[in-house]
DNA sequence: GCCGTTTTCGGCCCGACTGTTTTCAGTCG
């Protein structure tokens, strides 16, 4: 079923409606995609539909907008028919062709099919031959040892489904580890694969090496001298719970955090094309591989097999991989089949901001609210990371939890900060404030001591549950205001724990990009919002974005990482973000207040 | 269902593993 939140069914109830949103059509596909392929569509249907959802899910602009202006067709892999479904969607809130698959294939029969070890063809069968249309029912089944009537079941299959059962109804599908968390157990394992004498080369592949927001598993490729002593020095580490496997080709083994380490130890000479292959995503390496195929050539995790001469190419590097498919070589977090390989054929990728670049941090908080450091303390982290300015940014009058800082406190707190910047040498401490955005979108605190600010960020810190009208007219009305600079953590999602609250990004966007108020992609690793999609549209609209760490303890200041990661992977060059300049130049970029 | 530096029709990425099978279909990454 299609999730309604925030989007009415006989629309004719309101004065304006919200639109369609880009979760909603993909989620719509996915279904189809499902539906029909336990329906025994033909695969490439399917593929067609789960390549659709990817793209709307991935698309910053409104794809409903699209598909009533007739442009949606300019999607890659969407055509006349998904184009009438997305209409169809829209103005009746279902498709005709989910109505009557859904009368066909019992919905319940999806969560069959995505069970580890079964899809489309085994589900399809339990319900066919002895009517399993749901978990439960397929439980049921089980325990009364029905699965045994089945030909092509035997007693190991039964065996894994009721571990697969168990496992299941305790915390449902294999969870994230949010990246921070598993980077650091990255870290510690390939620091000490790499000291093992054994060792030769030892790269963290997968979505770790894409900095995705979070990863489900740890790829490492490795080459080494003596793979096998290699492999044995995985399973020895400390940070091993369990060891599932161990030999030549590698190690699989568990942490105790429960995150799966994959190790691969192979040759040299083929280093490139393992690394390349497990570095992903899944489109980028399907999408590369189909480029090949039309230049004649074959693509795998062995090598690059050339029909012209019969020889398989074997790349020590993956500079030689992409060098063999005539392309540069590609940022790791840029290969997720966004476009990136064309870009890298006409040798327009961008040039990626690095962390270096950022000269300074508008985001940051003390002990004045809920901060553990001082401003000193601050500012001292701050020079040792090489930054030439910071900005003092605590909670609001409104923040609540004991660390509100009233209007009073904050005149105080002007006059001790301008003190403490009158004392540093070549280094420039800001005095700002993150001021609450009300649910009508004022800020929380008045316009006289905004206006005696060096720096305002507003963000949304209450009232999360408002409609989409009410929460992008809120923000849009922030964005609006002549004395805030620019908007902290826009969505509020906390990655693997909170959605974002629902707001339309692209007029928020919209207003900004007119307002000249910059956004914020907050770099704390639970955040990292903006994400890289929305970031990417923002910069294509003309914001100005900054990269903030919102640090509350001198540490966190080096969350900054993640925080260029999602830039990165936005595409950003150092010229979209704001604070790459200096204090100085910023503020001309800043509206005139 | 989409798409076009051979194509508007006939293709559509690659290889390993698993379980049950005797040559392979289905699933997974």
């Amino acid at each position: 079923m299609i999730p309604q939140t925030g989007r009415t069914i006989g629309r004719v109830a309101y004065g304006t409606v919200a639109d369609l949103t880009n979760a909603q059509i993909a989620d719509a596909f996915e279904e189809l995609a499902d539906l029909y392929e336990l329906d025994g569509a033909v695969q490439y249907r399917v593929i067609a539909y789960r390549n659709a959802a990817r793209t709307v899910r991935d698309t910053s602009v409104s794809v409903a907008a699209l598909a009533r202006n007739g442009k949606i067709t300019d999607l890659p892999g969407i055509g006349k028919t998904l184009e009438e479904k997305v209409l169809a969607l829209d103005e009746s809130g279902d498709i005709p062709s989910a109505v009557k698959l859904r009368a066909k294939i019992p919905v319940g029969l999806i969560s069959v099919m995505r069970l580890p070890g079964f899809g489309p063809k085994r589900a399809k069968r339990l319900y066919d031959e002895i009517g399993v249309d749901s978990l439960d029912a397929l439980r049921a089944a089980v325990e009364a040892g029905r699965l045994r009537e089945l030909r092509g079941f035997g007693a190991k299959a039964e065996e894994n489904l009721r571990k697969v059962l168990a496992e299941h109804s305790e915390d449902g599908p294999a969870q994230r580890v949010v990246l921070s968390r598993a980077l650091a157990a990255a870290e510690e394992i390939v620091t000490a694969l790499r000291a093992h004498p054994a060792a030769d080369r030892v790269e963290a592949a997968g979505s770790l090496r894409r900095w995705a927001d979070s990863v489900k598993d740890l790829d490492i490729i490795a080459t080494a001298s003596d793979p096998v002593a290699l492999s044995r020095a995985l399973a020895e580490l400390e940070i091993v719970e369990t060891v599932h496997q161990t030999g030549d080709a590698g190690a699989r083994v568990s942490t105790h955090a429960g995150m799966k380490v994959d190790l691969k130890v192979v040759e040299p000479d083929q280093f490139g094309n393992v690394l390349q292959h497990f570095t992903g995503a899944k489109a980028h390496n399907v999408a590369l591989r189909e480029q090949a195929v039309r230049r004649g050539m074959h693509v795998s995790e062995y090598g690059i097999l050339d029909d012209a001469t019969g020889e398989t190419l074997r790349c020590a590097t993956e500079e030689e991989v992409y060098s063999a498919l005539g392309l540069p070589w590609i940022p790791p977090e840029l290969r997720e089949g966004r476009g990136e390989l064309e870009a890298a054929a006409l040798g327009k990728l961008p040039d990626l901001i690095e962390l270096d670049d950022l000269r300074g941090d508008l985001h940051s908080h003390t002990t004045t609210s809920d901060g553990k450091q001082t401003a000193e303390e601050m500012v001292a982290a701050a020079q040792e990371r090489g930054l030439d300015y910071l900005a003092i940014t605590d909670h609001s009058a409104t923040h609540g939890f004991g660390d509100h800082v009233t209007e009073d406190h904050l005149r105080e707190r002007i006059e001790e900060i301008r003190a403490l910047n009158e004392r540093l040498d070549g280094f420039t401490l800001l005095i700002g404030t993150e001021t609450n955005i009300l649910p009508d979108g004022s800020p929380d605190y008045s316009d006289a001591v905004l206006a005696e600010l060096d720096w305002v960020i507003a963000s949304v810190h209450t009232s999360f549950n408002m409609t989409r009208e009410n929460m992008t007219a809120r923000i849009v009305a922030a964005a609006e205001h002549p004395l805030i600079d620019a908007i902290g953590h826009p969505t509020g999602r906390k990655i693997s724990k909170r959605p974002p609250y629902d707001v339309d990004l692209e007029k928020v966007i919209e207003a900004a990009a007119k307002a000249g108020t910059m956004i914020e992609i907050n770099a704390s690793p639970n955040r990292r919002d903006l994400n890289d999609v929305h970031a990417r549209a923002a910069a294509e609209a003309g914001v100005r974005i900054l990269i903030n760490s919102d640090a509350h303890s001198t540490d966190e200041l080096d969350n900054r990482r993640y925080g260029v990661a999602t830039a990165r992977r936005a595409w950003l060059t150092a010229d979209h973000v704001a604070n790459t300049r200096t204090w100085k130049q910023l503020q001309k970029l800043r509206k005139s207040r």
